[in-house]
DNA sequence: ACCTGCGGGACTACCCGTTGCT
DNA sequence: AGCAACGGGTAGTCCCGCAGGT
């Protein structure tokens, strides 16, 4: 049954892209339905755990998505500094093409709905984790030591995170290409 | 007249701790009221604007209290590193206490209100410059060209702001004391 | 399925019977849901147009209904004076029975709420044209021309409203019966 | 002390003026002081009675100035024919010039509040009897007897709040003008 | 003593996430 | 799979009084 995939694959879409852009819970069922185009009583068959369930997993598709355009983006960078500006460039576009919408996918619903849902946070946290571990395996591939990836990962995403909110909230995506710059020396010096 | 003004600080205080823990769309004027034991209808008296007016003005006060505690924080520092470090150990220290609760005071609203309240955004983003020009200054002051200062301080604070959204999502403040770990380093290097 | 019908149409009825005595903005949803025993949450699945929507066809049904009466009325009269006589003894004896509170069904709605809902008013005036067609059918059908029966249709109902109410506004069902006396002569010359 | 009458005035004025246009539950106390520019607090100084009150004195107050624009038309003209057909002119005109808002000054609140407050339906009752004797006085002085002239008025006013109704909620002056035209028939004919 | 700024809740229309019955 | 129902939730506005300054 093909049919049932479908409709529940789209709602997963749209769950995503509207979590994503405006939070937990200034996203409405009803908006999700409508948009979406599915029919409403179906989302409790889909998704017994509701609202929350339909979140987490949304999330984690979107932050297996996000996972994937890194690795891609870091498999075709020869440098880590480049791979950084590269990134960072990425998300400066995909942010003012959407009118400065589409920051970070799961910060957003991280914020607002951690405390509210344990599923929801774990599933940001696991995400999080991930986009660590896949440029921890890339930074110690091009010679750093274990313990340096680790720390430079942490540092390198969390600002990268900081600059996606000052972006965002100040409608300019320069703080984004600062932290690229600033990178980019700091790697090149490290990682030659 | 003293009542006047106890009556709308008091909201303030109560909006600014619940957009702060619980951002905007969260929190509910139900909640606010009741918390901070004002009648809603006084609450229009106060703040024609409604929801919106309210979480500007709180936010407003809520970034300048945190600038006040920046201020204080690198007044007391000798070193541009120790004054990271003991910044990201104050947040920390708050997080942590706060059972994982209280990140950054603009950030879950800056981006789950943004899109929603230009006169909130607006907000935020002043919060944020006002934060990078304490930093800027105190850079400055230690010795960093303006161009550097600048750089830095949005380097800076964009690591702590990614280091809060992962210490909260994760319930671990290490990403805090990494971030710390690393500036010091690179700042001692820079700023001897 | 029955039950859809069901509880849709009893909203209506109780809607039709709380706008008829009380008119629009008096009309409150809580009162109107708590009177009808239907829950909140339904309405506005059934009237996803919220209040206006309801009452547009709460009054269309009213205008119905009333039209229906209005037609059995003249059909069961042999002569126009005495129809006339027989729907203003109706109307009193509806505007008594109830304590003045059921005058025209459309009156209250249409002049409290023309203004804010064009919806509203086009249905009142679709209702009002409707009972004047009824009553210009049974006049050409008496003799009357068709000039002369649009006329005289646009006078005695013009004056039944009107004596409606003075009627409801003096607590004395006396101006219906001084219309209907009035009319019985004007029409038993005219149409002999 | 001119200042008190003036506020006390003032308030009236813009009362009559929206109790008219809009009724008496769709006029918020709020929108009211707003739009006289009146002190919120002074309301309840000025009518310790509230609202009902307000809305009593005003709708007296509308009630006899519409009285004198009637005893004015009606001393202007020569036979009961041509003062009907003045009145409804005036009328129509305006109601047309006001978009259709400004119908009979009392019939909204008569029909909207007459059962909330006695004071009101009160009020707008002597309103219509004041008018009633108006018109009696100067169909006897035209030559009519007591009886006659007392059922007379009650037709023809009551034709005139029909049309008025009507013309207001069907956006087409018509109904006034055709019960002028039937009136002046009428009367021309029996008070030669 | 004449006012009125401020406060006080109950109530407004509307929509939420959720669940049975079909 | 899904329509209809459910009631507690949303932000916002209602009409009203009281304390205290002019």
């Amino acid at each position: 049954m093909t049919r049932r995939t479908d409709t529940r694959q789209r709602m997963l879409r749209t769950a995503a892209e509207l979590f994503h852009t405006q939070g937990y819970h200034a996203t409405g069922l009803n908006q999700l339905v409508a948009e979406g185009g599915a029919p409403k009583g179906s989302l409790y068959f889909h998704f017994p755990g509701g609202k929350e369930q339909l979140a987490a997993e949304a999330l984690r598709s979107s932050s297996e998505q996000f996972a994937e355009a890194i690795a891609v983006l870091l498999r075709d960078s020869r440098t880590a500094a480049e791979a950084v500006s590269t990134l960072a460039e990425y998300l400066a576009e995909s942010l003012e093409k959407s009118g400065f919408r589409r920051g970070c996918p799961l910060a957003t619903v991280a914020l607002d709905a951690a405390d509210d849902s344990e599923l929801i946070r774990v599933a940001c946290g696991d995400g999080y984790r991930h986009w660590q571990e896949i440029l921890i395996g890339y930074l110690t591939g091009q010679g750093a030591s274990r313990e340096r990836a680790t720390e430079l990962s942490v540092v390198v995403l969390a600002s990268i995170e900081g600059a996606l909110l000052f972006a965002k909230t100040l409608r300019d995506v320069s703080p984004l290409r600062t932290v690229a710059a600033h990178f980019r020396t700091t790697l090149e010096k490290e990682l030659s």
